[in-house]
DNA sequence: CCTTGGTTGGGCTG
DNA sequence: CAGCCCAACCAAGG
């Protein structure tokens, strides 16, 4: 490109000026880089259908010869992406977007954006890793983390209609029930089982929270209790979340109702003992449902179990003050597994037909993070 | 064999 | 004897 061109550099999800491709390419052997940020109501409510300025919004009055932004494989992109290539060659601007390595990163930068690469923060894992003796190791290990994402982001790219139930080739097909009370009881802490309300009142407050109480949340509602459709409560935690990132929200859906990659559907979070494990005196629990502040530790996983004189004592009459378990848990859970065996026996005839289960194992997982080329990256650091 | 379960019962420690 | 850790078993689809 000859010097003197002027370049637009188009933010919109990476917003960070180390490890960036694009905004290097913009800048080289370019007179002006106009970098510019389109506020695009995506963003804020996430609808494949809704209105996008992005290209409407492009700088005018200047002739571009570069339009440079990070490629994402994300649908709502991808057809966005589909307009930018008509618009480039009436334009006859040059277009740069390489692959995306934006990682969301809440614990440290509270924002949706991507300041962080992946590659870069991969490096600092492996720096970080030569100088202890003992850490922990993939799939479990940080760095296993990085190795999911990079493995969701590959198989959604691969499978259409990853993010539905019906003509996703990888997702079992299984009966969801259209439960909207069961739903919004999920979804705003009234399910009465205050391991999960704890965690959605955290998801609501913060935005935030740790992904197996996020694995906690997701095997209740869908296959081990309200048997409410994944896709109801990934649209729950897209909204939530700040770090939601599509591949790795929809991934971990499929993953947690059991409708793919994992398939043993008796392997439960139980919401009483999985939570008393880690927190046997519920204080997770006090701090996000203060109206269970003065339960006992005995009955606060349970607080239906706590005899009148108990509750009232800790100021928390059960069906008053905090609700009544939305389902009685034994015969919801029974009624699931009778139902996901049921779909599971049909779905196997309909193998090889239009569904095929997709198996993970880590090999897999090791295949996907190769594509991403990360060891050619130590000159970051 | 598999990303991170639950339960039980034995054995150890204080 | 209480509290804790660990191994064994459970029930399983791809």
């Amino acid at each position: 490109m000859a010097s003197g061109s002027n370049s637009l550099m188009w933010f919109r999800k990476g917003l960070r000026l180390h490890d960036n491709p694009s905004l290097e390419y913009a800048a080289k052997g370019s007179k002006f880089l106009y970098p510019f940020f389109v506020i695009d109501p995506h963003y804020m409510e996430p609808d494949p259908t809704a209105f996008s300025r992005g290209l409407d919004s492009l700088p005018e009055g200047v002739e571009h010869r570069k339009l440079c932004f990070e490629y994402d494989t994300e649908p709502y992109y991808q057809a966005l992406d589909e307009k930018v290539k008509s618009y480039a060659s009436v334009a006859g601007v040059e277009i740069f977007s390489p692959v995306s390595h934006t990682l969301y990163n809440p614990a440290d930068i509270i924002q949706k954006f991507g300041c962080l690469s992946s590659r870069y923060f991969y490096q600092c894992i492996q720096e970080i890793q030569k100088s202890v003796k003992k850490h922990t190791s993939p799939p479990v290990s940080l760095l296993g983390q990085l190795l999911w994402r990079e493995f969701f982001y590959t198989v959604a790219f691969g499978t259409p209609n990853f993010d539905q139930m019906k003509g996703n080739r990888i997702c079992k097909q299984i009966p969801w029930k259209n439960d909207d009370e069961l739903l919004a009881a999920w979804t705003d802490s009234r399910t009465g089982f205050p391991w999960i309300d704890a965690i959605m009142m955290q998801l609501r407050k913060w935005g935030w929270m740790h992904h197996l109480a996020r694995h906690s949340v997701a095997c209740f509602l869908t296959r081990w209790d309200l048997f409410v459709h994944w896709k109801k409560g990934r649209d729950v935690f897209d909204r939530l979340l700040i770090d939601s990132d599509w591949a790795i929200n929809n991934g971990n859906w499929l993953w947690l109702s059991c409708s793919s990659f994992f398939y043993q559907y008796n392997r439960i979070y139980s919401s009483i003992s999985f939570g008393k494990k880690y927190d046997p005196a519920g204080n997770y629990i006090r701090h996000f449902l203060p109206v269970l502040k003065h339960m006992p530790k005995e009955y606060i996983y349970e607080p239906w179990t706590a005899p009148v004189s108990v509750q009232r004592k800790a100021r928390c009459t059960i069906g008053v003050d905090y609700p009544k378990p939305v389902v009685s848990h034994d015969s919801a859970s029974k009624e699931c597994r009778l139902r996901l065996g049921e779909a599971y026996a049909l779905n196997k005839t309909l193998n090889g037909l239009q569904n095929r289960g997709t198996h993970l194992n880590m090999s897999a997982v090791y295949a996907a993070f190769r594509l991403t080329v990360y060891e050619d990256f130590s000159s970051l650091l």
